[in-house]
Parts: structure tokens; sequence; C-alpha cells
DNA sequence: GTCGACAGGAAAATAATTTTCTTTTAAGAA
DNA sequence: TTCTTAAAAGAAAATTATTTTCCTGTCGAC
């Protein structure tokens, strides 16, 4: 289990509150938008401001710790960047989890009939989750 | 092959010289972001509003006639809703494709492993297109 | 051809994001 | 620990993106 303020050092980003904070709000929620996130920042940080949400984030994603996730129908969310994985949002609860399968098969015939050499996939799934579906 | 008015007349949207030139766009391109739409139109239509093509484009979602599509690295392209499929997006030269694969087996895999009833799926592979790979 | 509902355009309003600038702080060096 | 400096935070302004408002014009049913 790695420290968040390592996981900052390691990407060159000089560790401060807000940022443990930012990250430690990822590894909690997994997947948040900018306006939850300075929401949440908000109640440990009373005068943080929008523009370093934003410009923390944006730095973040350069620096490779986290990337941004479009979903349908919903504002970008950010999630810490681990192993590749898929999208799963309910249309009930609109909660989003990730997913761990193979696309090997997919990305495969992909490139068979587009004649591209694919490097990297974004697949989002949407449907009703387990909870939901016992409501 | 179906005339662009009437595509409109069916998604009980009024015949618009404004929105026949969209459909066209799109029909013609594929695909299309809001700026480079709206250079487009202000050729043919020197005095067209950004908020004309704003709220046809909103209006033309809500109607079920085109649909967002989220790429990620770029700003959103709209895109007559057909059949559905899969995008591809080149790394070099930035087109954006259209193709048509199955995608049950993934859907069934991901429905077992993550408990959802899956209603739909967004899926985007970036890479090198033919043509770039060429070069 | 007439009329009403709705579309277009201009401008203002709102929302989202970025930039600028000044103050504060993290972190390596002394 | 204290000093120093590059970089971060915060506030405000600027920019960009999108939506709304309001007035005029036009599509299309009669």
């Amino acid at each position: 289990m790695k420290g968040t303020a390592e996981l900052l050092k390691e990407h060159q980003l000089k560790v401060t509150p807000q940022r443990l904070k930012i990250v430690k709000m990822l590894e909690k929620h997994g997947h948040i938008n900018i306006e939850d996130l300075y929401k949440e920042m908000l109640k440990e940080f009373p005068s943080v401001s929008l523009a370093t949400i934003y410009k923390n984030i944006n730095q973040m994603i350069e620096s490779g710790l986290i990337q941004e996730v479009k979903l349908p129908e919903t504002k970008s969310v950010y999630e810490l960047i681990k192993e590749p994985h898929l999208h799963m949002v309910c249309d009930k609860c609109h909660k989003v989890e990730d997913i761990v399968i193979g696309t090997e098969k997919i990305i495969e015939e992909a490139e068979k009939v587009s004649g591209y050499i694919i490097n990297e996939s974004f697949i989002t799934l949407r449907g009703i989750c387990p909870d939901c579906q016992k409501r």
C-alpha cells in the first residue's frame, strides 16, 4: 500500500495539503467530478479556490497521476491511473464502477476490420447495477 | 436513400435552410464539432448565430436525430444516429471513423463480471489509421 | 394568401475553465 | 533549524463555452 504523499512525489508534484486531499478523495471515491471535488475540498479548506482545483487536476493529468473519464450524459470525472479497465455506469443511481476484463478479442477484431493499429481503448457500458436491479 | 428534409420531418423538426445545412454537414463529414460546424455554416449563412447552432444541435439530440460523441483529448463531435458502432480515432491525423463489429461477447462478459444489465455501450479505440501507417 | 407557432439572430446572461498577479509555503541547502 | 527559492495557493480578472432572452421573420397547416 503506497502512501499518498509518495504518490505525489513519484509524479514530481510537491506535496501540499490541498493535493493530498485531492488524491485522497480520488482514492476514496474512485471517480469524482470537479464540482463535487470542490464542494468536498471546501469542507476542509474553506478558502480553497476553484482555480487551485483546476490547476492541480491539470497538473496531475500532465504528470500521469490521474486521467479524465468522459461519460455520456454527464460531466467528466477524474480517476487515478491504474491498470486498464472498463467503466460501468448505472442508469438509475448513476454510480460509476471499474471492471477489468479482457479486451484483446474486440481489439483484434477492430484492427482486422479497420486496418488501424490500436493503442488504447475507452469503453463505457451503461445499464442497471446489481443494487438497483433488486429494487 | 432518404432525403434530408424528410429526415427532419420524421423527427418533428421544421425544415429550415440552417437545419438542412447542419444535417447535410453531418451526412458529409460523419462527425463534426460545434466550432467547425459554425465555421462551415458561416460560409453559406454569413449571419448565422452560434446560438442557432447550439439550439438546433440540442433539439436534434432531443428528437433522436443525432447524438454527441465524447472523445478523449478533444472536443465532442456530433453524428447522425444510425446502427450501433464503435469509433476509431487516429492519433496522427485525428480522423474519426465508425466501424461495425459485434460487441455481444464483451458485453456478456462484462455483465457476468459486474452483475449489471447492460443497455448500451460506448467504445472508442485510438491508434494509427491505415493511411498514416503508410507514411 | 393568412395566421400562429416556432425558428433565427443579436445581445445578454450564465457556466466552465484558464490566466494573471500577489502572497504564502514546501523542501533542499546552508 | 534557518535560509532561500521555485513553485503553489488564493483572489480576481479574463477567456471560452453554452444557454437564455427577446424581438423579428418564416414555415407550413388551413
